[in-house]
DNA sequence: TAGATTGTTAATCGATTAACAATC
DNA sequence: TAGATTGTTAATCGATTAACAATC
């Protein structure tokens, strides 16, 4: 497993997992590299490749177990570690991750939720307390989260992101539309950014024409 | 204009908008692919072969000016043709995408939404009409919108996608948790994915240890 | 055993980086 | 003019695909 693993196989693990757990529902329990990559849209070749860099999953004539290939990509990115998350900006973005997102499915207990509006403070969301924004460093500094999701206007971005990794937070989701990518290299950052999407979308479109 | 343009490329052109217009708001008139490179964590000769997919945009000995490059940019994006679209799916996430996003700003004007709530249908959501998701096909035959987003619950989304489809839609804006990548050729889908998204960041928090 | 399909090495393809002449 | 920086070609690097021996 010391091998480096490239940007492009990590970002394709959570889609073998999304179409594993699929395949898993649906009762199959053995799929090839061909049939698996027909699926995602990928080749076999690339799918043998992928899988590789983690392990023999496989066995030869056969293919590979779905239960046991999608326990080892959970294992994999770490969703069997329970992490613990809290969320800065509990406005109407904030809320719906809040009330929509099944943290735990993904590995994460939400544990708090941050804003500034004195009518959220103190209220819960989908049993989320809320408390004030200038809590947060204490918060952090006592109860060490391990991760900041980040849904607050934009140009409290930056100055809240270098709070949580003063209090030592370990990953940054970051929806606003800011691009934390670089900042802070310590702390690997993820973003959500739906106006970069819808952009691409509409190049996709312009093209087509 | 005639060379195949990379998806990495496509991908990069959203973020070289964000950042021009960050440039822009700071009053700064003209760059180099020096340091737009080093904002954006790119080589300068990245940054000057990808602009260079499109046009020559720059001028020896000075760098690129801007507002130019920044028009240039939502022309190529097409951001400056103004597209419809319309919402199925008016819970958390579908009202919190209506509530938040500046769809205006990115070239588009959401005219309609669809739920199957009786609570729903017939209220507005920031000025945005709710209509019974039954009406899907018969109004986007009548009105024939650029764009669907996908914000119901997943199992609905392959049905849907199929409706809009038929009806003519020129492309998918998918927020839910299903692979629309493959089924439809024809029509360009972008998906954005939460859990895939935080699946990658899990991933990373591990190997940082 | 014969057929199927993996794991893995080699070949190809494409994307990024480096280099430099052109030119503002 | 001299200095800076582009546009563009060539070199390098990395990722995908193809091929095939190993083996279930």
């Amino acid at each position: 497993m010391e091998k480096k693993v490239s940007q492009a196989v990590i970002r394709r693990l959570p889609r073998y997992h999304t179409h594993l757990s699929e395949l898993q529902d649906m009762g199959i329990t053995k799929i090839s590299s061909k049939d698996l990559g027909d699926k995602m849209g990928l080749t076999a070749s690339q799918v043998r490749q992928d899988l590789n860099c983690f392990g023999g999953f496989g066995q030869q004539g056969y293919g590979y177990p779905v239960d046991g290939l999608l326990d080892s990509i959970g294992q994999i990115l770490k969703l069997d570690e329970m992490k613990s998350a809290v969320i800065i900006g509990a406005g109407n973005l904030g809320s719906a991750i809040i009330n929509n997102f099944n943290f735990f499915k993904n590995g994460f207990r939400l544990v708090a939720a941050f804003d500034a509006d004195p009518n959220l403070i103190g209220t819960e969301i989908s049993g989320v307390p809320v408390y004030d924004v200038r809590e947060l460093r204490e918060f952090c500094t006592n109860n060490h989260p391990d991760v900041g999701v980040l849904t607050m206007p934009k140009k409290f971005a930056r100055e809240t992101a270098g709070i949580l990794c003063d209090c030592g937070i370990r990953g940054i989701w970051n929806f606003t539309n800011i691009d934390l990518h670089l900042d802070i290299d310590a702390v690997p950052v993820e973003n959500v950014h739906f106006a970069e999407s819808l952009m691409v979308l509409s190049y996709k479109i312009g093209e087509k024409k």
